[in-house]
DNA sequence: AGCTAAATGAAAATTGTTTCTAATTATAAA
DNA sequence: TTTATAATTAGAAACAATTTTCATTTAGCT
C-alpha cells in the first residue's frame, strides 16, 4: 500500500503544497538519511529555484509526525529520514555510519526507563533520544 | 573521596594545565549541564582573559573520558556535564529541561539492542546515544 | 471568485564552532 | 636544574549551518 502523502501532510495541520509533497517524495525514495542541503539540491532539480530556508522549515514541520524522523549524527549535524514503517509503532533506529542506511530496532527500553524516572526519580519524561550507530551488514567488511 | 583532577587529566594523555584544572573544577561545582559559552564566562572570571577556542578544545578533549559527558539537548546545542559518579560504570542520564539538573539512570538497554543489531541485522555497533529529557521531581509542579 | 492565514523567496544576520599562526608552557630527558 | 620538544594557548579570522526578516505568493475555506 502506497503512502498517502497528501493526508500525511494534512494530519500535521499543514497546507498541502507542491514543495511539501516533493520533500516527502524525495525522502521516501531514499533508504538512507539525508541532510537538509542534500534535499535542497534535489528540490532545485525539480523546481529550478527554491530557497534553502523553505527546505529547513518544511523538514522541521514534517518531522513533527512519525513519518519523517530527525537523526542526530555523532557529528551533531542534522539529518532526516523517511520512516517507511512508521505504522509499526514507536521504535528506534540503527544508523549505518558508512552507507547512511537506516534500519528499524524493535526494542525500545523506554518502559524500563520510565519506571525508573517516574518511580525512583519522581520525575516525568518529556522526550527521549535513542539512536544506535554502527556498521550495517554490508559495510562491516 | 575527592576526585583527583590532576590524574583524571593525565589518564586522558593530556597535559595538566591551569585551564584544564579550572574547567574540571567549574563543571564539578555544578549539578547541572552547562554550555561551552557558560564555561567560558566562568573561566574569564578566573583568568581575566581566555579564548573561547581554548574552552571548546578542552571541553572536547576532557569529554573523551567518562568524567565529563556531552549532552545533546533537544535544541541540538551542545552542553557538558561533570559526571560525579562516573565510576558507577556505563550508564545514561535523565536531563531536566527546566533546571538543567542531570540524574543517573541505572538502566541501559544496550545489551538487548546489541543482541538485535548483531543477531538479526548482522551489523556492529560503534556508538550509541541514549538520553531522556523531562522534568525532575522539583520542577514537576 | 474572493478572502485570509499560511507558505515562500531572497538577502542578510546570527550562532556556534573551527582553523590558522605565532608565542607560550608543561613535561620528560639530560 | 636546565634543556629540548611537543603540546597548549591567544587572537583573529574564517566557516558552516541555520534562522530571521519582510515582501510576495499561494492554498484552502466561504
Amino acid at each position: 500500500m502506497a503512502i498517502d502523502f497528501h493526508s500525511s501532510i494534512k494530519t500535521l495541520n499543514l497546507k498541502v503544497t507542491p514543495k511539501r509533497l516533493a520533500i516527502l517524495d524525495i525522502l521516501a525514495s531514499e533508504m538512507a538519511y539525508v541532510s537538509p542541503e542534500e534535499v535542497w539540491r534535489k528540490m532545485k532539480e525539480r523546481f529550478g529555484k527554491i530557497g534553502l530556508p523553505t527546505v529547513y522549515r518544511n523538514l522541521e514541520d514534517l518531522a513533527q509526525g512519525d513519518l519523517i524522523i530527525k537523526i542526530i549524527h555523532p557529528d551533531r549535524k542534522l539529518y532526516y529520514y523517511f520512516c517507511h514503517n512508521s505504522e509499526n509503532g514507536h521504535h528506534h533506529h540503527f544508523i549505518c555510519l558508512t552507507c547512511r542506511k537506516v534500519e528499524d530496532l524493535d526494542f525500545c527500553g523506554l518502559e524500563e526507563i520510565k519506571k525508573e524516572v517516574e518511580g525512583h526519580l519522581k520525575g516525568s519524561i518529556v522526550s527521549h533520544l535513542i539512536q544506535v550507530y554502527g556498521l550495517c551488514r554490508g559495510c562491516k567488511q
